[in-house]
RNA sequence: GCUCCCAUCGUCUAGCGGUCCAGGACGUCGCCCUCUCACGGCGAAAACAGGGGUUCAAUUCCCCUUGGGAGUACCA
C-alpha cells in the first residue's frame, strides 16, 4: 500500500510556523517512505475561509519548496460528497437529525458547567426525536456510549478515552455545510491517506473520528500528532515574538532551506547532528522520532543557522536570494557591483539576506557624508600620506585588472612603501570609501566601491582633511 | 470545572536500567587570530521539577504533587 500523508490548512490567515512545520513533517515523512504528499484546503468555514489566504498558503508552500504530489483539493467543492455520505449514516442509523435550537444548547452547557458537569449534548433528539415546524435540523453523530477508544498514537505512544467522555457531535450544519469532524474523515477515506500528521490540537478530536471512520466501515489511518510550537517566552507564538507568518522570514532575510533545517530540528533530532539537507532530512526523518514535548522558537539558532548558509551556499546561488532584497531596497543594479560578490564580501559578517543587503548601500549609493566619529578619528593630518599613496597604487591599476586580489597587492604596497602597517593606511581608507570605520575587509570595500569612485572618495576625504583646522 | 497531553543546561536536544559526578548545538563569558566588524580556533559556566515506589541499580519504569499546554462550538 501507497504511503499517503496531507497537508490540511484551513485557509483562515497565512501559513504559520507551526503550520510550516506540520506541512514539512508530511512531505519528509511521505518523502522517506516513498509515498505521495497530498495537500487539501480545508475551507468548510464559509465565514472565514478567503482567497487571499488561499494563496498566502500556496505561495508560502512555493517559497519553502514543499511541493505536493497531489492537490491542492478544497472542501468546498466536495460538499455533495459529505451529503450523501451523512445521509447514509443516518439511513444506517450511525447518525440522526436533531432540531434543538442553539439557545437550548448554549443554556444547557451553562447549567452543567456551573454545576461542573463536562458540557455536553443531553442526547434529546437522540431518544426522542420531534422535528418542529419551521426548523432545519442538523445531523449528529450516534457516538456509542460505552467503550474505550483507543489508538497508538506515533509520536505519543498509546492514547485511550472513554466514549462516555464523548456526546453526539454535529456531523451536518443547518447552512447545509459539513463540519470539520466529519469532512476530514471523509476525505482522509476518499483520498486513501495513510498516515495523519497533525498539531496536538487535534488529539482530542482523534477519538470521535475514529468512531466515524468504524460508523462508515473504514479503517482508521495511523495518527501522530505533533506538540505546539512556542514563543521564546513559552507563551503561544504571536506577532510580539516575531515573525508568525512565515513569509515574513523571506521578507526578514532568511533563506528557506535554513527556515526549513531548523523547523525540522525543532521536535526533532538525528543524534547530534545539527546541518540538515533536504536531501538527508528526506531519507532521516522519521516521524515516530519526533519529541513529546514543546518548544520554543529561538530566533539567535535560527539566525545562526541561516548565516551557516550563508557562508557554505554557493555563493551565486545565495546571491539569486539577495537579489530580491536589493530590488526591495530599489537600489540601482547597473551602478554598483555584481550581487555574488556582495555576497563573497559579506557573507561572514551578517545572518540575515536583508542586513547584507543594507549593508551594501556603500556601494550602490553615493556616500551622504563621513560621519563625525569616524572623519575626527582617522581622517586626519596624519593619515594623508597613507592615503595618497593608497590613491597612487590603485590609480596605478589597469581597469581590467581591478579585483580584491590587485586591490589586496596595491595596498600592501602603498603601506610597505611608507613602513607602516596595513592598519594604518586602511583605516583611514576605510572612512574614506564608507563614511564610517566598519566595513568588510578592506580590500573588498575598494574593490566594490569600483576604480573611479573609489579615487574619488579617496579625494573627496583628502578634501576633507585640508578642510579642517589643524 | 471536566477530559487528554507534556516535563534533561536560558533555548533546541542526546540519553531508550548500570557506559552519566549526564553528551552535542545555539546563546552567554574568557583567551587566541586580526586592517575595523565579523569568521574561525581553544576554553569555561550552565540541566535530569519535587515526593513516593519498583529494582542489586534509576535521567531512564510506575504513582502522586507541582508546573505548562490542548480540547470541551452548527471553528478548523
Amino acid at each position: 500500500m501507497t504511503i499517503r500523508t496531507r497537508f490540511a490548512p484551513s485557509p483562515t490567515g497565512f501559513l504559520h510556523i507551526g503550520g510550516a512545520r506540520t506541512a514539512l513533517y508530511c512531505y519528509l515523512e511521505a518523502r522517506r517512505r516513498g509515498g505521495e504528499f497530498i495537500l487539501r484546503i480545508e475551507d468548510t468555514d464559509q465565514e472565514r475561509s478567503t482567497q487571499v489566504s488561499i494563496d498566502a498558503i500556496l505561495d508560502a508552500m512555493e517559497w519553502l519548496g514543499l511541493d505536493y504530489d497531489e492537490g491542492p483539493f478544497y472542501q468546498s467543492q466536495r460538499i455533495h460528497r459529505y451529503r450523501h455520505a451523512a445521509e447514509e449514516l443516518v439511513q444506517s442509523g450511525h447518525a440522526y437529525r436533531c432540531w434543538c435550537s442553539k439557545e437550548r444548547l448554549d443554556s444547557m452547557r451553562e447549567a452543567q458547567m456551573a454545576a461542573g458537569e463536562k458540557p455536553r449534548y443531553d442526547g434529546r433528539c437522540r431518544e426522542h426525536p420531534e422535528a418542529i415546524a419551521g426548523v432545519t435540523p442538523v445531523i449528529r453523530f450516534r457516538n456509542p456510549q460505552a467503550g474505550v477508544v483507543v489508538f497508538n498514537d506515533k509520536v505519543r505512544g498509546r492514547i485511550e478515552i472513554a466514549n462516555a467522555e464523548m456526546d453526539d457531535l454535529i456531523l451536518w450544519r443547518s447552512d447545509d455545510f459539513p463540519t470539520y469532524n466529519f469532512a476530514v474523515v471523509i476525505d482522509d477515506i476518499d483520498m486513501r491517506i495513510t498516515d495523519v500528521i497533525r498539531g496536538e490540537d487535534h488529539i482530542n478530536n482523534t477519538p470521535r473520528q475514529i468512531n466515524i471512520y468504524h460508523a462508515l466501515g473504514a479503517t482508521p489511518p495511523s495518527f501522530a500528532h505533533l506538540p505546539m510550537i512556542h514563543g521564546a517566552d513559552g507563551a503561544k507564538l504571536s506577532k510580539r515574538h516575531g515573525a508568525v507568518n512565515v513569509m515574513q522570514y523571506r521578507d526578514d532575510g532568511y533563506l528557506p532551506h535554513a527556515l526549513l533545517n531548523y523547523i525540522a530540528r525543532l521536535g526533532w533530532s538525528h543524534g547530534d547532528q545539527e546541518i540538515f539537507s533536504r536531501e538527508e532530512l528526506r531519507t532521516l526523518f522519521k516521524v515516530d522520532d519526533v519529541n513529546r514535548a514543546p518548544s520554543r522558537f529561538d530566533f539567535d539558532k535560527l539566525a545562526w543557522l541561516n548565516q551557516h548558509y550563508l557562508k557554505t551556499d554557493p555563493p551565486e546561488s545565495v546571491a539569486a536570494h539577495l537579489l530580491w532584497q536589493l530590488r526591495e531596497l530599489d537600489f540601482d543594479l547597473a551602478r554598483g557591483p555584481a550581487p555574488v560578490d556582495v555576497v563573497v564580501a559579506l557573507r561572514d559578517r551578517v545572518k540575515t539576506l536583508k542586513e547584507m543587503a543594507e549593508r551594501a548601500r556603500i556601494w550602490y549609493l553615493d556616500l551622504e557624508g563621513f560621519e563625525p566619529a569616524a572623519a575626527a578619528r582617522h581622517l586626519v593630518a596624519a593619515a594623508v600620506p597613507g592615503l595618497q599613496s593608497a590613491r597612487g597604487q590603485l590609480a596605478a591599476i589597469a581597469p581590467a585588472q581591478w579585483s580584491s586580489t590587485t586591490v589586496d597587492v596595491a595596498l600592501h604596497a602603498a603601506a610597505e612603501s611608507l613602513g607602516l602597517a596595513l592598519g594604518k593606511v586602511a583605516q583611514p581608507l576605510r572612512v574614506a570609501m564608507t563614511g564610517t570605520q566598519v566595513s568588510p575587509s578592506i580590500e573588498h570595500t575598494v574593490f566594490l566601491v569600483g576604480q573611479t569612485r573609489a579615487l574619488e572618495r579617496i579625494d573627496q576625504a583628502l578634501a576633507h582633511i585640508s578642510a579642517v583646522p589643524a
